[in-house]
DNA sequence: GATGAATGAGGTTTCATTCAT
DNA sequence: TATGAATGAAACCTCATTCAT
């Protein structure tokens, strides 16, 4: 037989998709990507058949490795605040290990590019997630908001702390505890 | 003596672009730009040395009229909270009143195409705003974490509530008071 | 105003075109057609949308030529044996003269590329001809033959001549006359 | 010893090759025929040394399969109109039957890409049939024009043939028929 | 021999920018 | 100043062919 597709490759061009779209943003050439992929154009749309299936695939890679992570050691059976406490954190944690795959995940979510098809394929995959933050929805300041406000409240906090953590990297853990503090006083 | 450039035909420039970008995102051409502003493509270029440069002038137009509209009867004289609430809720107007500028806003803020030194221009509009949020950071839950998180957090907040917003229309005007109470939670 | 599009450069990019498939056939590149054409490559671009396009309106522009040529001295009020010499020698004049164009004209009609509607809309500049071979079909051997049978033997028979004529250009003029005698012989 | 080729993987290049040019023209891909042949990509140069060398040997494999048919029951010893009948009757019943593979014969025959080797190589299996077509040079209406005109317009008559006979294919045999004493009427 | 991943040249088309008008 | 045709680099993608398996 012959090769057979390979994995590493794969990952290799999802990788210096990654490094090329946050250098440039979406504007990333396929040219610069397989560059970065040390592999020639072509070799691209052998395992993905445009640009935009490789953009649709990355999104989905992104958030499943941040899903996947959160559920890892998931506390299901631990207090709701311990609960949003290990989401806060496990995604604080990843974004500022992975700045790069954090900034294009904004990116994409943003983009035109991945379809409302890619985004209903994630978001199947963080089932305990999405009910952990539910159970915020009725709780302290977020009563009288609309279902969801709490989640979104949520995202954009931890946009905030992202952006404080990478002033001041030696310091994260600490703010990423204290800031977890302050949004749950909006919860109580 | 030749014609003088037009300020209305930058104006139309910069509406056209701003339609453009929340249609297609930061790929919008600038034919199409010129198109929608009822100019030959070429015009574009005597009003703005490139696409760079028409973008970065965006940039600061689209500050200049959130925090030109902000410090309009900003209440120098209240209390913090009076202060901090006038920034909440006129952003938020403005944001919901023009939606488009707001997306092409977020879609510059994270583009590598607008430069350090045209943020740093648009900086020193803001010292109002500056001056009211810098007062948030030794209060309540924001005690320990770095100066400047205060303001990123509100703009975060503000975030989450645009999209919650844009759901429910006709409830706007309710959530953004209450989620300004959820807000405050965190500075009391 | 600005340069306006120069007929001169459409014609040459269609010249160039012609050039372009008689040599190579329709495979031939937009790129050594804007280089026959001593044209940068976009601009064939301005001028035709698409190279399907470019094929389409080229198609058009060589049948215009032919009826064209045909119509122009056409002895609409001699009998029918003049009628239908006056075609076959004029199509096979225009065909010698411009071999390039009709061997382009004969893979255009074969390609898939040219679109029923481009077939159509010429079909319009041939009333004459339609008219006098359709007086053919009902004559002598083309009795009992279907309708249009006469305007296909003719033009195949034309297409033998157009192959022995180029073998023996300077005897075109005699084979043409003589040929004809024969095509009429079916008629008869 | 290693694996043989297969004629039936030979073979099945070549159908599948006729099915693809039938449908897209020319620009059929190996790809494609490699999955038409339900083969691997690469097989298809295990038996031909390159596309060009495909096209080539599928030209001569038509051609082969069209006179093999007319010489199977040649009536060498009939009169000059039997032996014209009869290759006109085969032919016609040929091209009828495999339409795909009398358009892609067609094709190939406008191509480039079959060189004038391949070309004459096939001429030499015509002997019965070249004989024939030269007697008819001297006859009828065929006097005076130069020797093969008589050939190419029986060709070119068959043309004409072929497009009625495709429109109407339950009275196709009654065409070919009448056809004929229609082009034989030139050679009286 | 058979496979299909890998290659990179070359295809069509878009686009920011220039410049003749 | 305003126009839009002209430019050619660069974008995405296809493809014949090679070669590791």
């Amino acid at each position: 037989m012959a090769r057979l597709k390979s994995p590493e490759k794969r990952q290799a061009i999802l990788n210096a998709t990654v490094s090329e779209i946050a250098q440039v943003g979406l504007s990333a050439s396929t040219a610069r990507i397989a560059k970065g992929a040390e592999l020639a154009e072509g070799t691209i749309f052998t395992y993905f058949s445009s640009k935009d299936d490789l953009f649709n695939e990355l999104y989905i890679a992104l958030k499943t490795e941040v899903y996947g992570r959160i559920h890892a050691d998931f506390p299901h059976h631990s207090g709701l605040r311990e609960r949003v406490r290990h989401i806060w954190i496990e995604y604080l944690r990843w974004a500022m290990e992975k700045p790069a795959e954090r900034k294009v995940s904004v990116l994409l979510n943003l983009s035109t590019e991945v379809s409302a098809a890619t985004r209903e394929r994630v978001g199947a995959e963080r089932s305990a997630v999405t009910q952990a933050l539910q159970e915020l929805d009725p709780r302290g300041a977020f009563q009288g908001l609309p279902s969801g406000f709490a989640a979104s409240a949520m995202t954009a906090m931890q946009e905030a702390v992202m952006e404080m953590a990478s002033k001041h990297p030696h310091q994260a853990d600490q703010f990423i505890e204290r800031a977890f503090d302050a949004f749950w006083r909006m919860a109580e």
